[in-house]
DNA sequence: GAAGGTTGTGGCACTGGGTGCCGAATTTCT
DNA sequence: AGAAATTCGGCACCCAGTGCCACAACCTTC
């Protein structure tokens, strides 16, 4: 790609390498029994050249989600001013969440070992922050007010919510694509839980 | 109260001393700054009973969290089955949430610490998570289905997330009650902020 | 009132995450 | 060759959390 030539002298991992080992390591011996020394001496690096490339040893499970809340944010911007608020964030929110097939087994890895371990939840909402910000913001522009008012801080951790519980059971079901949970899961929210009973089937709205 | 002479030797400090001896500190030094340590020379004691006490820096700020979801069970399994699912929620949830007056000082504090801190939401999660369970329960019995599928799961995760919010913004207003705002939160997450816009006052379905 | 069980405490040593600091290694630019 | 830039490694350190054991203080029993 870029051949540029840097000058100094050249890293001795990479922030993905790092992330790989990690991974392996944490499905292995799970989460707690792997040590950050672990993960860097996979990588043939030092624990301390590890703290350079994550802030925590729970970071390294949230390698590009950063990333996705600017494209949220675009997606929130682009939506059409007659589409109904919690219609315009289910459909922003489904259709951001795309992921490549090749991607879909690391991102379940990544999903099961966070919700596994209760402690790395911890990490997530610090992460999930931004992306939280970003749904209070539409909200609030959309009711015309502040976005640390109550509605529109309810709405974006009401979303979240339910976007984490589509997320969860996609991790661990492996039986439908992640956007049909998801919609799933906004659609009953964005009616107040109202029309969910036993006899629907998930995905009975995307049809 | 209870003068029964217990045997073996007295405690030197008390779950409640440490609490208020931490409260303190982290008030007035913030929560990264103060130690354990800290905490248990106020108290009078060493730093290896405080971890007796409480498994963590931050258990500490979650008292007597714990028996409020027994409590919040107790109001589940005693509501009319003919009150619709989402509205008996919103019933149980703001019926639990009564606080004395003498308490609310310092609830609002532990809440602002919360607020202020992300490092501190992991501990939260942990006690939020009999709490969430509790709901999934109802929600489950109610549609009929098992309690880790997706609907209860989204149920019980919404409904945190909006009493979180109202929590919040209680906490950081100060010019209502609790109960208004978690009644305003849970209401609007009844018909999936539909009706919300911003002619409409907080508590206006309450009155 | 001495002995023995019970309960809480303090100290010690140890693991592991996370940080500040500095010197060394390695590459490019002048 | 030398300077500037960039990364690395190691060391020392702080703090949270845990396991272990001895000791302290109280009660009961004989």
């Amino acid at each position: 790609m870029d051949e540029v030539p840097r000058r100094g002298r050249p890293p001795g991992t990479s922030g993905r390498e790092l992330e790989v080992a990690a991974l392996r390591l944490f499905t292995d011996l799970g989460y707690d029994e792997t040590t950050v020394e672990d993960i860097a001496a996979a990588a043939g690096v030092s624990r301390r050249t590890f703290f350079r490339y994550f802030d925590s040893k729970a970071a390294v499970l949230w390698g590009d989600f950063d990333a996705e809340v600017t494209e949220l944010r675009a997606a929130f911007d682009a939506i059409a001013p007659d589409v109904a608020m919690m219609q315009a964030i289910r459909q922003v929110v489904v259709g951001v969440n795309h992921y490549r097939a090749a991607d879909v087994p690391e991102l379940r890895l990544r999903m099961s070992l966070i919700a596994a371990h209760p402690g790395l939840a911890a990490e997530a909402l610090r992460h999930y922050d931004a992306w939280e910000r970003e749904v209070a913001r539409f909200a609030a522009t959309r009711l015309g007010v502040a976005a640390d008012e109550l509605y529109p801080l309810a709405i974006a951790r009401t979303t979240l919510a339910a976007a984490r519980a589509a997320f969860e059971r996609w991790a661990v079901l492996a039986d439908a694509d992640l956007p049909v949970y998801l919609d799933a899961a906004l659609a009953a929210l964005a009616d107040g839980f109202a029309n969910v009973s036993e006899t629907e089937r998930y995905g009975a709205r995307s049809r």
